[in-house]
RNA sequence: GCCAACAUAGCUUAGCUGGUAGAGCGGCUGAUUUGUAAUCAGCAGGCCGGGAGUUCAAAUCUCUCUGUUGGCUCCA
């Protein structure tokens, strides 16, 4: 007899023998929507034979651990539906991930028809209800069974002790080594969908074999899938790549280069409203706005450091033509170019990665004291970085981008108050763009890496205000080992999108080594020489990645201080041109951004073609509203009102363009 | 940078296994003067991403460059 407790504290009583499916199935019911069992706390399969005194709890599909292991046993599915078609593909590794699955085969590659054939035979898997069974076996055996796969022998070298044995899991002819978990039955995999396929690495190692990688989701529910889905063709809807060619926002132009964005006029309004936007709240925190030129001289940046130590993320150095021109004749290859600039023989510009280095030459232009500090240097400082070609996306991820970039010089005792002030101020314009799906990080650094500049105690400190600031916050932080910059600790914003992918926006970096770099000082109240510490900051991280978030957040539809155009203006017929006009002017005049249709198409046409620019207010103009001096429009949610004042409706808009209601 | 797929008019795209391009939207012109998600007609617009090759013949096959997409890797 066994004595199992279920739930709080039932004890019921089991025959010898009785496994952990039996009890839950007894339990809990068929229907239970269990996938495993939480034995004393450790996961286990239905299958597990239970001892006398253990407790079993149900791991419930729609839980986080369930659906884990609903994903891991999908990526079995998969590998055994790849396997029977492709018999020469070689299962590597197939982890459950977010919204599903991958599996990486080493195998020819695919076709799409491929990937449809394989969900196909997925699915009668499932429908076959194949039982998926644990078996455990010594090392030997195991090498005897994945003898004529390579990379599950890597496994068991890697990841399985001398005499320690694991498992397998069979289900049909598929066999798996794995440690499990997994769900009993094949006919528990219901709610999946292939999405793609892709190369990788083995061990993400570009040197080792490469890999065919297939995607999938996988669910609980037929409910949960279909959202899912529904929420990727929403977010697809809304991919900034799309609505900015739609709404004319940016252009991205073969010729002029990879990751180089052209802002239209529309964007141009939107970034300049955003940096309209900023530039008042420094103004009220008491910054001074800088320009600084693209490019400087190689030994600016061999001072700061990036020009040595971050090469392979730079455009390459621009020289003088006259030089190039005399080390050409005298046979100077580009290898020893490059030597000679490494070097310092030879002198060159780079187009700046960072603003950094210009803003502390503007600080280390006069002598400084103590009362001059804070010191904050602000610029929408435009940077150029070499990001690998397979990198750049649309406005995300792209090689020349502006930075709403600032530094701000203070003394160690003004560290703590002025991390504070930029968090406020990236909490502000966050609050005021409603985007409220952000996270806060606060990398600190590795206590067993020595690649940190600085003294221990300088970071214990500034780490210490970092910590202080992000709680001061009121949203939840994480503070995440080894994510400092080698300078200092530094507070990340990393922001969700409707994609669900995080995009690492505002950031607050404390920075001990540039000031030592440039040997910086001010004369403190003692009248010694003390050092500066920076702190760098930048609430968008660029124009260019901020702006192409926001598009999606708001899926083309910006609030009406950002939209490009505020009021389009329809008439309904060439007699209401004059007063349409009238309305134009009363509307310019107030600052708002007016585009007019005068034309002879029809209304209906004129809305469709207005409404898919996505303009805040969308004003009707007819027989009506002429002749009693109002207008007639449908606003950003598009409810049709009629018959409004126009001195109303212009006092109206107004207020909500100064206000930047969002 | 690596792997794979893709690139036809401003946009969305048709063009099967080689026989030198068709449409819709948009644009222009004319008719129409319209009250809530496409009024009608006509016209213009393409060396099919660039270059090279195979072939009697290339949008179509091969190579290469450029770019895009999805991943991998990297990210001060």
């Amino acid at each position: 007899m066994l004595n199992i407790t279920v739930g709080k504290d039932a004890i019921h009583e089991y025959a010898d023998g009785t496994t952990a499916g039996e009890v839950i199935r007894n339990v809990h019911g068929k229907k239970s929507g269990a996938v495993a069992a939480l034995i004393d706390g450790i996961q286990h399969d239905f299958s597990h034979v239970l001892s006398d005194g253990q407790t079993v709890e149900p791991i419930l599909s729609d839980s986080e651990e369930g659906l884990y292991i609903l994903r891991h046993s999908c990526a079995h599915l998969l590998a055994q539906a790849v396997v029977e078609i492709f018999p020469e593909a070689k299962p590597t590794i197939g982890p459950p991930i977010e919204n599903g699955f991958y599996y990486d085969f080493c195998m020819n590659p695919i076709s799409d028809e491929d990937l449809r054939k394989i969900e196909k035979r997925m699915k009668e898997i499932v429908k076959s209800n194949i039982p998926v069974q644990r078996e455990e076996y010594g090392n030997e055996t195991l090498r005897g069974m994945f003898a004529s796969n390579p990379f599950k022998i890597e496994i068991m070298d890697d990841k399985i002790e001398d005499g320690a044995g694991s498992s397998v899991y069979r289900q049909g002819d598929f066999v798996d080594l794995c440690r499990g978990p997994h769900v009993p039955t094949t006919a528990m995999l219901r709610w999946f969908k292939l999405t793609s396929t892709s190369t990788s690495y083995w061990k993400a190692d570009a040197s080792r074999e490469s890999l065919v990688r297939i995607y999938g989701w996988c669910f609980a529910t037929k409910q949960d899938l279909q959202n899912h889905e529904t929420m990727m063709r929403e977010a697809a809807k809304r991919d900034h790549r799309k609505l900015g060619k739609d709404l004319q926002l940016f252009h991205i132009d073969e010729m002029v280069g990879q990751g180089l964005i052209l802002w239209t006029p529309r964007g141009s309004i939107v970034r300049n409203e955003l940096q309209n936007f900023i530039s008042s709240h420094l103004r009220r925190q008491g910054y001074n706005q800088v320009y600084t030129p693209h490019i400087g001289k190689l030994d600016l940046y061999r001072t700061s450091g990036h020009y040595p130590y971050y090469q392979e993320s730079q455009y390459p150095p621009l020289v003088e033509r006259d030089l190039m021109t005399k080390l050409a004749h005298e046979g100077c290859s580009c290898g020893e170019l490059s030597n000679l600039m490494d070097e310092g023989e030879i002198e060159g510009y780079l187009l700046k990665p960072m603003n950094c280095p210009h803003h502390i030459r503007i600080y280390a232009s006069q002598p400084r004291s103590y009362r001059d500090l804070p010191l904050r240097l602000a610029e929408f400082g435009t940077v150029y970085r070499w990001e690998q070609s397979g990198e750049i996306s649309g406005m995300t991820r792209v090689r020349g981008f502006t930075q709403d970039d600032a530094h701000l010089f203070v003394t160690e005792d003004q560290i703590a108050e002025e991390v504070l002030g930029c968090i406020e101020l990236v909490q502000v314009i966050f609050g005021t763009l409603g985007m409220d799906d952000y996270r806060v990080r606060v990398g600190l650094r590795d206590p067993d890496s020595s690649k940190y500049v600085g003294e221990p105690e300088k970071w214990d400190k500034a780490e210490q205000a970092c910590r202080d600031a992000a709680a001061a916050l009121g949203v939840p932080f994480t503070e995440e080992e080894g994510e400092a910059a080698f300078y200092g600790p530094k507070i990340d914003f990393v922001v969700r999108d409707v994609l669900g992918r995080e995009w690492q926006l505002g950031t607050v970096q404390v920075d001990y080594n540039l000031p030592e770099r440039f040997d910086l000082s001010y004369v403190g109240a003692d009248g010694e020489k003390h050092r500066p510490v920076m702190i760098h900051r930048a609430p968008f991280g660029s124009m260019e990645r901020f702006c192409g978030v926001l598009i999606e957040h708001f899926g083309g539809m910006f609030p009406t201080w950002l939209s490009p155009t505020q009021a389009h203006i329809l008439t309904i017929s060439e007699k209401h041109i004059d007063y349409a006009n009238e309305v134009g002017a009363a509307l310019r005049a107030a600052n708002v951004r007016v585009e007019m249709d005068t034309s002879d198409d029809t209304i209906g046409k004129k809305l469709r073609t207005h409404r898919a620019m996505r303009p805040a207010y969308l004003l009707i103009l007819g027989d009506e509203e002429a002749n009693s001096g109002t207008v007639s429009y449908m606003g950003p949610d598009r409810e049709q009102v009629n018959g409004v004042a126009l001195d109303d409706f212009v006092a109206n808009i107004q207020a909500e363009i100064s206000n930047r209601s969002a």
